[in-house]
RNA sequence: GGACGGGUGGGUGAGUGGCUAAAACCAGCAGACUGUAAAUCUGCCGCUCCUUGCGGGCUACGAAGGUUCGAAUCCUUCCCCGUCCA
C-alpha cells in the first residue's frame, strides 16, 4: 500500500468539514487521518439510517452527502440500515413516542432506500450493513450485560428526554434502548468516524462511550446541520409535509425548491449542493449587492437540484417549465396526462375528487367557489358544473397554484 | 397497590346540559398583491345530498353503556397519560 492513495490530511479535512456543523473531537480526527495516510488504511465511516418511511427525502441527502464526501477521499462508506432499531423506534427530536414498524414495512423500507441512496453514493464502493445481523442474535443477557455499561442519569441527560420529563410527557424504557443499540452497531462496524444530524450528538456520544467499555478506539462524532423545510420554520419531514422527496418530478422538485423563502436558499446551497464555500459566498454577495436578483439565485439552485436526482436535461427543462408557467402564466408545456373513457357527463367535484386533486367533493366545491378551478385557462365560476364526457375531447384543467391535470376523452 | 390531576378537530388549547361542526391561535387551502419567496389583505378550513340555501342529512370531543326532550359537558365501567406515595 501506497501513501498516494489519500490526498494530503489538510486537503482531505478541508473537504470534509464543508457544511460540518460539529466535529467531536476535531483533534481526534485529524490524529486519524494522518494514521490512515501513513499506514494507507482507510477510515470506516459510518452512516446509521433508519429505514421508517418508504421514501428519502432532501434533509437526509446532508448526511449521505456528507457520507460520499469520505468516499471521495477514499475513505470506506458504510452504509447502515436499521432495520432492528426502526422496529424499536428512536425518540430523537420528536417528543412523543413514535408507533413501532413491522419487520415486513421496515424491509420494503430498506429496499426503496437503497434504489435512492445510490443516486449519491457510488454503489460499488459502498459496504452495506443491516444491524439486525448481529442486534437479532443478541441474548437477553448480553442486553442486559448492555445496558449495564450506561447509567440513568447519563441517559437522562439527552434533551429530549429531559424536555419530555419536564412536561409531563410519556417517556418509554424501550426508548432507553435505542441509543445504546445504535452505539452497539459502532463497536460491532469498528466505526472510525460516525455521520449524522446534529440532534444525533447524543447517541453518537454515547457510541464512543460504549466504545470504550469495548476497549476499542473511539469513534469522531461528525454532525451536520438540520436541514430546514420548505415552510422555513421546522425541519424537512415528511410527516410535516414541508420536504421534497428525491423520487419526486423534476417539475414538482423544482416547485418546491422554488417555494423556500430567500434566506433558506444559502443554507440550501451549502447543504444539498456541491459548490464550494467560496462560490456561495460570491453568489450571495452579488445577490445581496443587486448585481443577481434573488429569484435567479433561487432557480440556479432548483436546478442543481433537479439536476443532482435527474440528470441536466430534466434539470433544464423544469426550469424551463417553471418561467413559463408561473413567470409568464401560461399553460404548462406537458401537464401529466388523466385518461378518460368516453360514458355519461359528470360533476366537475365528483371528478376533481376521482382525479385525486382534491380529497375530497366538499374541498373541491369550496375551492371553484373560491376561484380556484381554471379549464383551458379560464375560470370555473359555477360549482355545479358538468363535464361532458360523451364525446372524445381534451383538455387542461388547473386546481389549486400547482395542479395540472391533461385530461383526454377518447 | 393507594391518592390526585388529565385525555377536545392536523397542532396548541377554550368550552362544564340546549345559543357548539365546537372560541382563540398555529398550520393548511384559495383569491388579491408579487418573484408560485417573504410580508400584507380577504375568504375558506368534518363528510355528504340536492332545488347551492344564513338548506337537509350524517359523523365528531379516549372507548362502551346509561340519565335526559336534548350530552364534549351529568352517571357507570373500561382504556390510556402524568404527578406523588408504597
Amino acid at each position: 500500500m501506497t501513501t498516494a492513495k489519500f490526498k494530503p490530511v489538510e486537503e482531505q479535512l478541508a473537504y470534509l468539514k464543508k457544511g460540518v456543523s460539529e466535529i467531536v473531537p476535531e483533534a481526534e480526527l485529524r490524529a486519524k487521518l494522518e494514521k490512515s495516510y501513513k499506514t494507507g488504511k482507510p477510515l470506516r465511516v459510518k452512516l446509521g439510517v433508519d429505514p421508517t418511511a418508504p421514501d428519502i427525502h432532501l434533509g437526509h441527502t446532508v448526511v449521505i452527502r456528507k457520507l460520499k464526501h469520505f468516499q471521495e477521499m477514499g475513505h470506506t462508506a458504510v452504509f447502515l440500515i436499521g432495520d432492528f432499531t426502526a422496529m424499536v423506534g428512536d425518540p430523537t427530536g420528536q417528543s412523543e413516542t413514535r408507533p413501532p414498524l413491522s419487520r415486513e414495512q421496515v424491509n420494503a423500507n430498506a429496499q426503496t432506500y437503497l434504489e435512492q441512496v445510490f443516486k449519491i453514493l457510488d454503489r460499488d464502493k459502498t459496504e452495506i450493513r443491516y444491524n439486525s445481523e448481529w442486534l437479532d442474535k443478541l441474548s437477553s443477557y448480553d442486553i442486559v450485560r448492555l445496558c449495564a455499561k450506561y447509567r440513568v442519569a447519563r441517559m437522562l441527560e439527552r434533551e429530549d428526554f429531559r424536555k419530555r420529563l419536564a412536561e409531563q410527557q410519556p417517556i418509554s424504557v424501550h426508548e432507553f434502548l435505542y441509543p445504546l443499540m445504535v452505539a452497539y452497531d459502532s463497536v460491532v462496524l469498528e466505526a472510525d468516524v460516525e455521520l449524522g444530524a446534529t440532534e444525533q450528538k447524543f447517541n453518537l456520544l454515547i457510541g464512543r462511550e460504549i466504545q470504550r467499555e469495548y476497549n476499542q478506539e473511539l469513534q469522531i462524532a461528525v454532525m451536520m446541520p438540520i436541514l430546514v423545510g420548505l415552510d422555513g420554520q421546522r425541519k424537512m419531514s415528511k410527516s410535516l409535509g414541508n420536504y421534497v422527496g428525491i423520487t419526486e418530478s423534476p417539475q414538482e422538485m423544482f416547485g418546491k425548491m422554488m417555494s423556500i423563502p430567500d434566506e433558506l436558499m444559502w443554507s440550501y446551497y451549502e447543504l444539498v449542493t456541491d459548490r464550494t464555500p467560496q462560490e456561495i459566498a460570491e453568489l450571495k454577495r452579488q445577490v445581496e449587492c443587486g448585481a443577481q436578483h434573488p429569484m435567479d439565485a433561487k432557480m440556479k439552485l432548483a436546478q442543481e437540484v433537479v439536476t443532482g436526482f435527474h440528470g441536466a436535461d430534466a434539470g433544464r427543462k423544469a426550469a424551463e417549465n417553471f418561467q413559463r408557467v408561473f413567470r409568464d402564466r401560461r399553460a404548462p408545456d406537458e401537464a401529466p396526462i388523466q385518461k378518460v373513457e368516453v360514458g355519461p357527463s359528470q360533476k366537475l367535484v365528483a371528478l376533481l375528487v376521482a382525479w385525486k386533486l382534491v380529497p375530497s367533493k366538499s374541498e373541491a366545491e369550496r375551492l371553484i367557489k373560491q376561484r380556484g378551478v381554471e379549464i383551458d385557462e379560464v375560470c370555473v365560476e359555477d360549482p355545479r358544473k358538468e363535464i361532458d364526457l360523451t364525446k372524445p375531447s381534451q383538455f387542461l384543467l388547473r386546481a389549486g397554484k400547482k395542479k395540472f391535470l391533461r385530461i383526454v376523452v377518447e
